[in-house]
DNA sequence: TGGAATTTATAACGAACGATATAGATATAT
DNA sequence: ATATATCTATATCGTTCGTTATAAATTCCA
């Protein structure tokens, strides 16, 4: 927005890093788990330089949640819009999630909303818009996507393309969710063929 | 297990009573949204009573979620078993779910384990082994109820319950979650007609 | 009635939390 | 060069947290 060279000394960091940092932070420990010294230690800044730049800790959280959506960082959606074939997209869609699920990454699980955010929700004021609106904007793209192959007649006209979606993220949630408490990959795979042909049915 | 009267002063208030006034506190609130001020209080009891009666925090956060466990508190499930007719059932299954995850009753909405202890597994040491136990009672549950119509012949030989009993769960575990969110009943309500043929359909 | 055992209430503990006051460092503008 | 503005680092603030000494109160046993 505002290119021109500010008066005073210049920000020892980025922004957008730091708050990936921070997010990774939430992500692996949850709201409350995380603390000011986790966050700052991760960050690579001080108690000052975060809040001068974020504002409290609460901000921060928003703040990772809006970046989140904006990079679109979530692969399980990436991965069913990309794939051409809808009955595929679906199955992939399925085992991106499980596996994200399942596979922890730097003690990173699932989603970033579906694993971390959405314990937040009801707790940390500010949360529950926001996750609202991502809950609707996921199902609409998934929705979307639904629409997409009626057009091309691969799906029947009277397909329920919203509710599907909806279907789809519920599906997540509880993978999610049980990946959480310890279930193995291969245990969840064996749902997965029954819920495409039922994500897909008439 | 043990009536005789024992020496010393007599516990001044009901370890059973106390246990749930515990659990709605931590319903309402989360784990580490219940400070022990608020659990003091709506027990009715001191610091060191409680610390005396039920060990520190965390071990009384298990035991509220063992005691929910026996007592069978959860009423969607009940609902489910109590309905003759298969489709019926699970249509009040789901009606079941949805009202009690958006009337909120003293703070307390949706079911405990699904809409507070299940936001702190992964976090609260103790927590994933009993919520493992719990999905795992609760799956097999509803299988059961569905392996009893394939009995009755109302459901074909091969049906499959035990996947479709995961599906009620994860289910479930979505409808909490958007009520929590702040979606209102009658939305929720528009998905459960075909949900309710996804989950019998053959 | 006097001790032993147990629960109670008051008060306060150390630790960790989120958040800041202060001062020093580094840039631009005049 | 001086002034001004912005960022950084150290150190510390006041709370709140979960937890626990301490001592009074209440019961049973001898």
């Amino acid at each position: 927005m505002n290119d021109t060279k500010r008066i005073g000394r210049p920000r020892g960091f980025d922004e957008n890093d730091a708050l990936m940092a921070a997010m990774n932070v939430f992500w692996a420990k949850g709201y409350d788990g995380a603390s000011m010294k986790d966050l700052t230690r991760a960050m690579g800044i001080s108690g000052p330089s975060l809040y001068a730049a974020f504002g409290d800790k609460r901000a921060l959280y928003l703040k990772t949640i809006d970046r989140y959506a904006d990079v679109d960082a979530c692969a399980p959606i990436v991965a069913f819009e990309a794939e051409p074939d809808i009955e595929k997209a679906v199955r992939g869609f399925l085992t991106s999630v499980i596996s994200s699920a399942t596979d922890p990454e730097d003690g990173t699980r699932g989603c970033f909303l579906a694993s971390c955010v959405s314990t937040s929700v009801g707790q940390v004021e500010g949360v529950d818009e926001r996750m609202e609106k991502a809950i609707d904007g996921t199902d609409l793209r998934l929705a979307q996507r639904f629409d997409l192959e009626k057009q091309r007649g691969v799906l029947p006209a009277d397909f329920p393309s919203r509710l599907r979606g909806r279907l789809m993220y519920d599906m997540r949630q509880g993978f999610v969710f049980r990946g959480r408490a310890g279930w193995s990959g291969e245990s969840l795979m064996e749902d997965i063929e029954d819920r495409v042909q039922m994500i897909l049915a008439i």
